[in-house]
DNA sequence: CTGTTAGCGCATTCAA
DNA sequence: TTGAATGCGCTAACAG
């Protein structure tokens, strides 16, 4: 059906062995013969037989990007650097001057093969039994790697079932890397200091002189849920306020949707608060919207702050104030991590900084 | 190394292909065989090896999901729609009642098979090259189907190089669909009624009793830019305002910075204009910032519309007006015609109607 | 209903 | 430096 290697071996007047030698480049082949291989490829249009290929070699070039919502920023951006350090190493050699007399519609896309990796992200859309599924069907494909963004969901049962399935993957040869959640054995991680930079948030608002802060929290069973949330109890307590924050929070999606609505909640339960929260920046949206239809404004009444600093948090109005997780870096990082092109962190673990970015959504309160 | 379908034949005491047709499920077998086979899977934690499958099949279950800009909803939303659609057909039978008495950690992500196919999500950032790179990876793999979403770039040679490719991978037996761009040959194409939707947002300004209005267009080599535009012009054109509107637009990205810095450049060009369409909600929330940071009222003074209807922009501040595409239901059946579950439309291509809907950032103008 | 027999297309020994 | 031979793990005819 489709142009095979031996095709192409035939063309080229050698045999199938050495145009795979051509081809992978990893073994010394006499320019000339190299030459003529790469002719025969040319000309016949030949693309390597994926999993042929992996059957063989018992590898794959593919890398699967697990993410809790593709719609979300968040997820976007680290699943889009992951996947920007997936292109051929260095200046590939190949390919060649040959600009082909060609017919209508020359190729382009030039790369007959190379070091590139097929990095392809699943969406799990936040359900446990999605992102087992979507491991077992990487484990299927034998990737290469897989990268496991965002909080993890805390069910003991579900998370019992992804470190086996790590166990598993990473015994047979997958490389497994955590970016943004608590580390597991078996697997390379990029922890965010989400606890950290959310004490530092609202330390910085009670510096500011804030007393009753409310907190809008994402779904209880996440292990960011849950550790933002500690960090902002954690400086309450610093405080001496601890005892009125259980009050104060409200849970809710990573959503606009649920910022609005817990904010109505609130304002409820305390109208005289004089700052928000926000457990992210989205969220912090939907916080700004609900306050305003409430004739609030911000910060002169009441003061808002999200997390992660999403790209339109800086030019939101008024400007939000959060704690900046480098998203972009992270990906990076941990696309690197998941080629073996950087050497693991001491103990496979690493720690991705959160700093504070104090904006015009925050100031003293109005008293 | 791993587990493979001989030891699973071997313990369960039948023949590999035995075990082989139980685990796809689309040939007759003893259901005491079946029993003793798939208790065999379980034991064993076996996990069917794709490239082999693959090979001997010669087919995969991977799909490819090509989109401009992972970290934008409207890409977002779309190609997590076509994931949805990738789980097993009906009520699939095999799993079985027996618990296994299991060590810990128990599996949960039963599906040893199905007719689930992995469902990818390539990020081109809207680089041609990219995008040609992923074809080409993706017809490596062998790719069951690959759906290409949102505008086209514009630019000859990569049009006849995409279309190139699309028609061997066609000839190779992957199907190819196009959602939300113009059709080509080879591919099963859903358009969408950029073009009319368009017009009718810019009519219904028109009705309001807007003369001035500017317009915030994306990337001018984009398909979705230039039928966005022309339906604006169409409309222009057709209440005799044609000639004003060249000077009334401004080009962008399709962000929410490129429609502040847009809106700045369309007052310095007409302070008078009383409203202002962007060519997507994105940018249309950029315009919005930067009407209120030049004190501008919206729609008292300037009405803005969208384009789209994302979710956030019915609870904007005010509710943004814009054009809803549907662009989930678009997404499923570009999963549906991609799976070969639904059947092609007349001649290969259906357009995606687009509504108007009007809310309260558009109103007459002021004088 | 089940076992046997051949490959699928490629990477890799081992010789030459 | 190159070719010939072997097997990766699985599916798909064929028999039985």
């Amino acid at each position: 059906m489709a142009v095979t290697l031996a095709d192409v071996a035939a063309r080229a007047r050698v045999s199938a062995a050495t145009v795979s030698r051509v081809l992978s480049g990893n073994y010394p082949v006499a320019e000339s013969t190299r030459a003529r291989v790469l002719r025969a490829v040319e000309d016949l249009e030949y693309v390597v037989n994926g999993p042929a290929s992996a059957l063989a070699a018992a590898t794959s070039d593919l890398v699967g990007v697990l993410v809790n919502d593709i719609a979300d920023p968040f997820f976007g951006i680290i699943a889009g650097a992951v996947q920007s350090e997936m292109g051929a190493p260095g200046g590939p050699a190949g390919s060649g001057a040959s600009n082909g007399s060609g017919g209508s519609g020359g190729s382009g896309g030039e790369a007959v093969r190379g070091g590139e990796k097929l990095a392809v992200i699943c969406n799990t859309g936040g359900s446990p039994e999605r992102e087992l599924n979507y491991l077992t069907l990487l484990q299927r494909q034998r990737a290469a790697a897989v990268v496991l963004t965002g909080g993890a969901v805390e069910h003991p049962d579900h998370a019992a079932a992804v470190a086996a399935k790590a166990s598993r993957l990473a015994a047979s040869g997958t490389r497994v890397v955590l970016c943004g959640r608590p580390p597991i054995e078996d697997a390379i991680t990029l922890t965010f200091d989400n606890r950290g930079g959310a004490r530092r948030l609202t330390e910085h608002l009670l510096t500011l002189g804030h007393r009753r802060i409310g907190y809008v929290a994402g779904p209880a069973d996440r292990t960011t849920t849950r550790h933002r949330l500690e960090g902002h109890r954690e400086a309450l307590t610093a405080a001496g306020l601890a005892e009125g924050a259980e009050q104060l929070t409200v849970h809710g999606l990573y959503d606009r949707a649920s910022g609005y609505d817990a904010t109505l909640e609130l304002l409820r339960r305390d109208a005289g608060l004089t700052a928000i929260v926000a457990a992210n920046d989205t969220i912090a949206l939907g916080v700004c919207a609900a306050l305003r239809d409430q004739g609030l404004r911000i910060p002169e009444d009441v003061s808002v702050a999200g997390f992660d600093d999403l790209p339109f948090s800086a030019d939101a109005v008024p400007a939000l104030t959060t704690v900046r997780l480098p998203l972009h870096d992270a990906g990076v990082r941990a696309g690197r991590l998941a080629l073996g092109r950087e050497p693991q962190p001491p103990g496979g673990v690493a720690m991705v900084r959160a700093e504070l970015m104090a904006r015009a959504s925050t100031a003293p309160p109005r008293h």
